[in-house]
RNA sequence: GCCGCCCUAGCUCAGGGGCAGAGCAAUGCUUUCGUAAAGCAUGGGUCCCCGGUUCAAUCCCGGGGGGCGGCUCCA
């Protein structure tokens, strides 16, 4: 996929007890320690419920049990039941076990995933056990002195999780929390929960009248109102713009195929179980693409390339469909339908460095544009599920650190998440309320080119295989709208927003006046409607204001006799009144969508 | 897909085995108003769908759909 939500890291649960898995700030200390106060606490109140693991995560913390599902209730019952055990502040004693004494006490506890966890520890690594009150955990540690240094807590929320992560084994029940060093920390992390809920691209979506979805047309399909409408092609032409100043052709392909290209992309293979639809006409199956790729290269093929035609880079806002299971479906960042600013690039060997540091900088500049700074990247490598030879595997990887190195990029290594074709250097941003968010994706492929037996002829005559990038820079446009959504808080800047003025009478008496001014704006190429009701002034500018309109052009039969306007800023300034012209001039200037700084010519 | 929770007017939500509720929105009338909610009136329902239990189901039970919190997955 082409973004994902990056919702911290819990991959400390298959191995809890390594070391180097486990953070060991004082934080995560004091949080793994909550977690297993909570732990106690949840066998007080359920003796019977089993206990397996608690790490400490990115904000707090959880503790995976086997017992019955929980119930809203019992939140503030474990919460109370943690707040005793804070209050008789035990201490909490580190124990060296053997792994025969460590067997011996779960075992008789009936801890079968202690057990089971202890069977996992390799030999001759030192089996530790902490125990505060009657409370015994197998943990590595470290952490805190006593349970009374647990002094802001709280409970969050339950959840099903698999034991080990694997969907095949037992489901358990999650209990997640968080912890802090003071009471103001924890309120402050609560408040930033609250205002993240605030700024839920579904929920502004609904409120701003942006997109909806509907149970009939079908999950993950989004429907676009007029609103969201807008917003999406001033993306989509600021692309189609800048793809082309940088060196792209725009390219078409259909929504659908034969399933025969899908074959030989090795889709078939590696992607079955996302391949959406599938429909029987005159003995062909067809399938809806889940990626543009195949399109890309057969237009390609469409004739003998030389050497002197590379790089050739086309560029689509292509449609995919991908089957996502029900439960994944995420408003628009997970979806079933969604269209990629997709780029496919075909080069020589030698372009490999320069055209991934040109995607880099492109992607990079457009990041800029909506004011995300603090670009971290990330390379992708080889997957499990990998097509191809690893020499050329571990030479792509090779040729994407110089890239990042050139461009003085600092970045992290993301083993084995690479997509089956190719590794990858992904760009995660941070949003203003310092959630991260991955978007940005540039793949180096040696694969496809070969499966579709891809070819230019080299200055010596010779026939030689291309290979390619493939791209996108928004990842999907839809996954974009809903981060940007959230960015903003749904006050898109001018550029951007839906409605960039609205003019509001001040009294039916100035109704007129204010379809003229309107007319003229709108004339002028500025999107504005009018408030003409027949509500009072305050009314009319809530409504407005609850729309997130970045201005207010008030007119009463004050601004009526001087043919001037009164403006309001939604963040609640108020302009002094000015004639028409002037103000469509300022509101123009102000509307211009950005475009990128320096230019990329194509280089043959 | 899995675990749990939820689905009642356009929206946000209350209610609950026996006449279907509120606020906002909509419509009409009154008000003609200068920077975050004027007043009155009216209309509006397959209580997600299908089946079962019951004299009676929006409510209880079963199945299905959709959503939410997570898990797994994520090109």
């Amino acid at each position: 996929m082409v973004c994902a939500r990056s919702a911290g890291p819990v991959s400390e649960v298959v191995r809890p007890r390594s070391k180097g898995d486990v953070p060991d700030d004082p934080l995560s200390r004091l949080r793994h320690s909550a977690s297993h106060v909570m732990a106690d606490a949840v066998r007080r109140l359920r003796p019977n419920a089993k206990v397996t693991i608690g790490p400490a995560i990115e904000n707090g913390f959880y503790y995976d049990f086997d017992t019955e599902p929980f119930a809203p209730e019992d939140i503030e019952r474990i919460e109370a039941e943690m707040a005793k055990i804070v209050a008789q502040n035990l201490p909490f004693e580190r124990k060296v076990v053997s792994r025969a004494e460590a067997l011996k006490l779960f075992g008789e506890r009936g801890e079968t995933y202690k057990v089971e966890i202890i069977h996992s520890i390799p030999e001759g690594e030192e089996i530790s056990l902490y125990q505060h009150g009657d409370f015994i955990d197998l943990c590595a540690g470290p952490h805190v002195e006593r349970t009374g240094d647990i002094k802001a807590f709280k409970v969050l929320s339950f959840a099903g999780a698999y034991w080990r992560g694997d969907e095949r084994n037992a489901q358990l029940q999650r209990v997640y929390g968080t912890a802090f060093a003071s009471q103001a920390d924890l309120k402050a992390h609560l408040d930033r929960l609250e205002e993240a809920k605030r700024r839920d691209h579904r929920v502004l979506g609904k409120q701003l009248d942006l997109f909806s979805f509907d149970e009939v047309v079908g999950p993950g399909f989004v429907l676009w109102h007029p609103k969201g409408a807008i917003v999406r092609e001033v993306l989509e032409d600021l692309i189609r713009k800048e793809v082309v100043r940088h060196g792209y052709q725009p390219v078409y392909s259909p929504h659908v195929a034969r399933e025969q290209l899908l074959i030989q992309s090795g889709h078939m293979a590696h992607y079955k179980d996302n391949l959406f639809g599938g429909i029987e006409l005159e003995g062909q199956r067809y399938l809806a693409k889940p990626m543009n790729c195949p399109f890309h290269i057969a237009i390609y093929r469409s004739q003998l390339r030389s050497y002197r035609d590379l790089p050739i880079r086309y560029a689509e806002l292509g449609t995919v469909y991908r089957y996502e299971r029900s439960g994944v479906l995420h408003g628009l960042l997970r979806v079933r339908g969604f269209t990629q600013d997709d780029a496919h690039l075909f080069i020589r060997e030698d372009q490999i460095e320069a055209e991934m540091a040109g995607c880099l900088r492109f992607g990079l500049d457009l990041l800029k544009l909506f004011g995300f700074a603090n670009v971290k990247a990330f390379l992708a490598t080889r997957p499990a599920d990998f097509m191809g030879e690893i020499q050329a595997w571990n030479d792509a990887e090779a040729a994407i650190r110089r890239v990042l190195d050139a461009a003085g990029m600092p970045y992290e290594v993301d083993e084995g998440g690479g997509a089956f074709y190719g590794p990858k250097i992904d760009l995660k941003i941070r949003d203003a309320i310092g959630r991260e968010w991955q978007c940005t994706t540039f793949q180096l492929d040696f694969q496809m080119p070969q499966r579709f037996e891809l070819e230019y002829v080299a200055p010596d005559g010779s026939r030689k295989r291309p290979i390619m990038i493939h791209r996108a820079l928004f990842g999907s446009v839809e996954r974009f709208i809903a981060v940007l959504i959230e960015q903003f808080a749904g006050a898109f800047p001018m550029w951007l927003a839906p409605v960039q003025a609205r003019v509001i009478t001040v009294s039916e008496k100035a109704e007129a006046y204010g379809s003229e001014v309107a007319a003229i704006l709108t004339a002028a190429g500025l999107r504005t409607d009018s408030d003409l009701s027949a509500d009072k002034l305050n009314a009319k500018i809530r409504r407005s204001q609850l729309e997130k309109i970045p201005y207010m052009l008030v007119v009463g039969e004050r601004d009526m006799a001087a043919r001037v306007v009164s403006p309001r800023t939604r963040d609640g300034r108020q302009l002094p009144a000015q004639p028409i012209d002037d103000l469509a001039q300022m509101l123009l200037a102000e509307a211009t969508v950005p475009s990128l700084g320096g230019t990329q010519s194509k280089s043959a």
